[in-house]
DNA sequence: ATATCGTATGTTATAGCATAACAAGTCAAG
DNA sequence: CTTGACTTGTTATGCTATAACATACGATAT
């Protein structure tokens, strides 16, 4: 069962990606003067498995079981430490929280969130990102930062014939 | 000073353009067998007024400053009537609504947020959005609404040289 | 004119999301 | 072994949003 990237529903290596990715988070934990502390870990290790968008609170939740702390800045400061560093994605949509499923590639996601099962994935936008810059150039705006979040129907659920 | 629908950061005639909005609201409301009440018809006019991003409880308080009710479902009704009709836009990154420009136009829009002056514009996206059910395909995702929203500097800022 | 039914407004109460401010513990460098 | 930066944890609070219920309004049909 080989890993799969440019397929995002597909099914991949699991243990793997996230073998990957915790140790890229220690690197960049490193490069970026700070640690990826048991809380940080457990948060990045907690998004990796669950394959989804999942809410700070449902993070909390799990991080309390786990004996961490129990109140939402404990949350909160993991994940916003692992948003900045490009490991998690934050969803605004769903005010929710993804692992980055391609941390090494150059960062311009869309998110592609389906509506019946709730997985997210990330598709590579460059050209989305290319198509948004020029329209926003025609009114002399210059684009930093996009946030580009499309919802709809994966694959899985449109076989499964969930309605249109 | 015409009307400058296509260049939206551009000045325009603000009298106008919200008048041609509410006389477009009041035909919406009545194909869709509903009325444009006095609460909803405020609500649009303060977006109108503001032309930028408002909270729901920024567009409640001058709501209640009108002698409507005072209490969030006020708001958030009258704001999403007008979501649904598609007269004004939620802007999920500022948890905020601002008024549709281009309430005529097929609606495809990208928003355009000025991190500086919280100004918000609406560009065209066709084009985007045909990038981004292109890159969707590509893992046979079915997009059936997308969410653009590029934040950083509107002309006037950037010639007002706010640092980059 | 009035009974009726769907629509609309307003209220109370509560749920869900997020952060400010402070205290205490940890770790590496000097 | 002390200092200073970083990290974790807590309490408290603020912002965003909706559920549930009572009342009022308006058009339609009798």
């Amino acid at each position: 069962m080989p890993d799969t990237p440019t397929l995002a529903f597909a099914r991949h290596d699991h243990a793997h990606c996230s073998e990957d990715a915790l140790m890229r988070a220690e690197m960049l934990a490193r490069d970026h003067g700070a640690r990826l502390t048991p809380v940080r870990r457990r948060t990045l290790e907690i998004l990796l498995e669950a394959h989804k968008a999942m809410g700070a609170y449902e993070v909390l939740d799990r991080l309390a079981a786990d004996g961490f702390g129990k109140q939402p800045p404990v949350a909160y400061r993991a994940l916003e430490f692992l948003v900045d560093l490009g490991l998690v994605h934050r969803i605004n949509r769903l005010n929710a929280f993804a692992a980055c499923m391609h941390p090494g590639a150059a960062h311009n996601p869309a998110f592609l969130i389906c509506r019946t099962c709730a997985l997210v994935a990330e598709a590579p936008a460059v050209r989305v990102r290319a198509a948004l810059e020029a329209c926003a150039a025609q009114t002399g705006f210059r684009v930093e930062f996009a946030n580009i979040e499309a919802v709809g129907l994966c694959p899985d659920c449109a076989a499964a014939g969930v309605t249109a």
